[in-house]
DNA sequence: GTCGCTGCAAAGTCTTTGCAGAGAG
DNA sequence: CTCTCTGCAAAGACTTTGCAGCGAC
């Protein structure tokens, strides 16, 4: 499935990239390469939407029918790539997480509370004060995230 | 329950109020004020801390046991209480959600990653910056919640 | 009295786990 | 070859729902 030209376009190599960091971590760890985490990987940085990991399991099912991915391994390979950092969870109202890929960088989210769609953002006076916050607290941050909820543009105009 | 005396304390009038805004609510949705649905408001307000269904559940077991009041009445009052603004639900990494008395300020919240407790805090200049952000991106905003996570100090010196 | 509410238990979701066979290193 | 991974199905955690009797109004 790697491919073996130096013809790369931007987003081919910033694939690799990520894929060798990939097989790299599973190496340090005694863990195996295997197509499904492969497929995993490949589709969550195909799609730019953020997935359940049932949407991610159909997406799969539909790219590859013959892998026969099962979902428990799809739940299995997002574990993994959250606790590597490769991805990150969103979890918000209803059941269920989304996850996308973490390795860009790091924004916030605007969800539509009407269609779903989430959208995103990255704010430098944000940013900031929530280390100025974390940090009066006496608070060693790891993570943060923001979501505002609301009504997108595309649904404002519908109703 | 509700004290005939005029020489409320503070807390005692927050919560009259409170009580009030909710039989009036009921009332114009044509449902009923039952002991029950008066326990989980009491409960949660009188709990400074974000509850599961499952410990306010516990709480109300442990200071009520006559009333046997059932986890599913719990789901079924939170939900109500959520859709009338009342309470506002937190969902996080793990599953389940928290809730909390959305009645107080608008706040956001820290969540220490090792014994899962929340702080809650205010920032003028972020709360300003969301509406811009929404502005700019003709997003009706509704409402907006932001976590920081980390380490809390407590456990930082455990460790 | 009426009609909504409650507790109970059963059913639903979403996620995790045990296991035997398959496959990567 | 060894030891991890996988798919499957069963088990778990959390939440919702159907129902018959109870209770607010």
């Amino acid at each position: 499935m790697s491919k073996v030209t130096t013809n790369f376009s931007d987003k081919t190599i910033q694939y690799e990239q990520l894929l060798q960091n990939f097989k790299s971590l599973l190496k340090e760890n005694n863990l195996k390469f295997t197509i499904q985490r492969e497929v995993i990987l490949e589709t969550l940085y195909d799609s730019q939407e953020h997935l359940t990991p049932e949407s991610l399991h159909h997406l799969i099912q539909e790219k590859y029918p013959d892998l026969n991915t099962g979902i428990a391994t799809v739940y299995r390979t997002l574990s993994l790539l959250e606790e590597s950092d490769i991805v990150t969870s969103l979890s918000f109202g209803a059941q269920g997480k989304k996850y996308e890929l973490g390795a860009k960088e790091h924004h916030d989210h605007l969800i539509c509370t009407e269609c779903g769609n989430i959208t995103e953002f990255v704010d430098e006076q944000i940013e900031e004060r929530q280390h100025k916050i974390a940090q009066e607290l006496e608070f060693k941050m790891q993570d943060h995230s923001m979501q505002i909820y609301g009504v997108c543009k595309k649904c404002q105009k519908e109703n």
